[in-house]
RNA sequence: GAGGAUAUAGCGCACCUGGUAGCGCGUCAGAUUGUGGCUCUGAAGGUAGUGGGUUCGAGCCCCACUAUCCUCCCCA
């Protein structure tokens, strides 16, 4: 196929035929951010590559291998936004919002770009849902922000998401367990990505599939006996609260993050109706990230969202969506004076908001019938002659079939509207 | 980045052992020139993903490329 008539590889259209999904799933997530006090902010599609470098770790899979990086003409490094965090961040520590009254809470919407090898569920651009809690410090943020991602699955009537977490502890905690962990490893047999994780990310070795390396790791130690007092006082409190709030939980000592910024509470939640591609959103607790970026030390925490993965999973499950708008009524004009005279109450009706259609492409009467079955539209009303002299016209309700008429003067729109209410 | 499967009309599919493409749905029109949904009739729509090879002849066999799906990896 040409090119020009192709989309680029990974990516995804979305029609207008599904685009009430995604006003679903936008709608709610929003909605139930808002309760929780969220406001919305919108940064760049693309950022500086450094700060992705310096957010999310030098030495994770996404910088090292995904990320879609340009020189642009001014010879900077550009890197469209493989995630939402960091650029929320970034915003924040800009235009000085961490020294407003704090905890600063903001959620987004944000194209993700990744340069991966698609399959279901995985694609090159994703779309996000996040949400950032920055100067929250307490164990109950972290519960917050969980149950705000379990909210959101509620209000949309998912089945089988099931939540694991996990607290990865501290930088002081985890470089001691990462130490510990080098040193269980070191003269075991490993595959030999393992022996590549075992240099880059150590964290990764408790959860490969290949069988031999899973028997390792089962008597391997676990971070859950190396978290400091202080990580594992907090990662208490964090599950009294998730209990408290009546949120299911398992606790999955081997769940750790692809991203560098993550400290102390991990978790995931997944879905039973997806392939391998299964983690509907993902987050945890992200103290160092401001720091890291240049700011004064302030808490963070939130978590990434994947839409595509949640819509696959709402139709899997035959959700509900809020069904599309269909059309209010269709004006069929059978001449010239007739037409003049529909467009002008097309016009009318639009005005106070209604969707009115008029024939525009030159169909017969019957054919424009046919078509306002198909807009699926509520009322219908035929315009010729008669009704230009006689300034009155005939509705038909399109569902039941029953006709009244209508004067064409006066407050047509206001009469209409309320024949709308009725039903 | 590695392995496997697949690729025919807008969508879903068929073409049996190689003889230059059909069906269903959808679209458009007519039957029905002042009223849709059902039915019937007709039409439009395809260089068979792209390129090359074998052959008298390729949608079908072979190779490469591209894309999609599945698994690994990784992640949302």
């Amino acid at each position: 196929m040409p090119l020009i008539t192709q989309a680029p590889k990974g990516t995804k259209d979305k029609l207008p035929a599904e685009i009430y999904k995604w006003h679903t799933v936008e709608k709610i997530t929003k909605a139930v951010a808002e309760t929780y006090g969220c406001k919305e902010i919108r940064t760049p599609t693309f950022e500086h590559t450094e700060l992705f470098e310096r957010g999310m770790g030098g030495t994770t899979d996404v910088v090292q291998k995904e990320m879609y990086t340009f020189i642009d003409k001014g010879e900077r490094s550009i890197t469209l936004k493989p995630e939402g965090t960091a650029g929320a961040a970034r915003a924040a520590l800009e235009h000085g919002l961490l020294g407003l009254a704090l905890p600063l809470k903001l959620f987004y919407f944000t194209s993700c770009f990744r340069y991966e090898a698609p399959q279901s569920g995985r694609l090159r651009e994703h779309k996000q849902f996040g949400v950032e809690f920055y100067g929250a410090k307490k164990p109950l943020a972290d519960a917050e922000v969980i149950s705000l991602a379990a909210d959101v699955f509620a209000r949309l009537g998912l089945r089988g998401v099931r939540l694991e977490i996990n607290s990865i502890g501290c930088p002081d905690c985890r470089g001691e367990y990462k130490r510990e962990l080098i040193g269980f490893y070191a003269d075991k047999d490993l595959c030999n990505l393992c022996k590549d994780r075992l240099e880059r990310n150590p964290l990764r070795l408790l959860d490969c599939k290949n069988p031999h390396c899973r028997e390792i790791s089962h008597s391997a130690p676990v971070i859950t006996r190396h978290v400091c007092e202080s990580c594992g006082g907090h990662f208490s409190a964090v599950k009294s609260a998730l209990s408290a709030l009546g949120i299911a939980y398992t606790e999955n000592p081997r769940l750790v993050r692809g991203l560098d910024y993550y400290t102390n509470t991990v978790f995931e939640f997944k879905s039973d109706s997806l392939g391998a591609q299964d983690t509907i959103c993902a987050g945890g607790r992200y103290d160092g990230l401001i720091e890291e970026l240049g700011g004064n030390p302030v808490s963070g925490l939130g978590f990434g969202m994947g839409l595509e993965r949640l819509i696959l999973v709402m139709q899997s499950q035959d959700a509900a969506f809020e069904p599309a708008k269909t059309c209010d009524i269709y004006i069929a004009p059978l001449d010239t004076p007739a037409e003049l005279l529909g467009a002008k109450l097309v016009k009318n009706l639009r005005e106070s908001g209604f969707w009115a259609e008029i024939d525009l492409a030159g169909r017969g009467l019957n054919a424009q019938m046919k078509y306002a079955d198909k807009l699926g539209a509520r009322f219908s009303m035929v315009l010729g002659s008669n009704e230009v002299e006689g300034g009155k016209a005939v509705i038909k309700n399109m569902q039941s079939g029953e006709k009244f008429e209508v004067d064409l003067g006066g407050d047509f729109v206001g009469k209409f509207g309320g024949v709308l209410l009725d039903i």
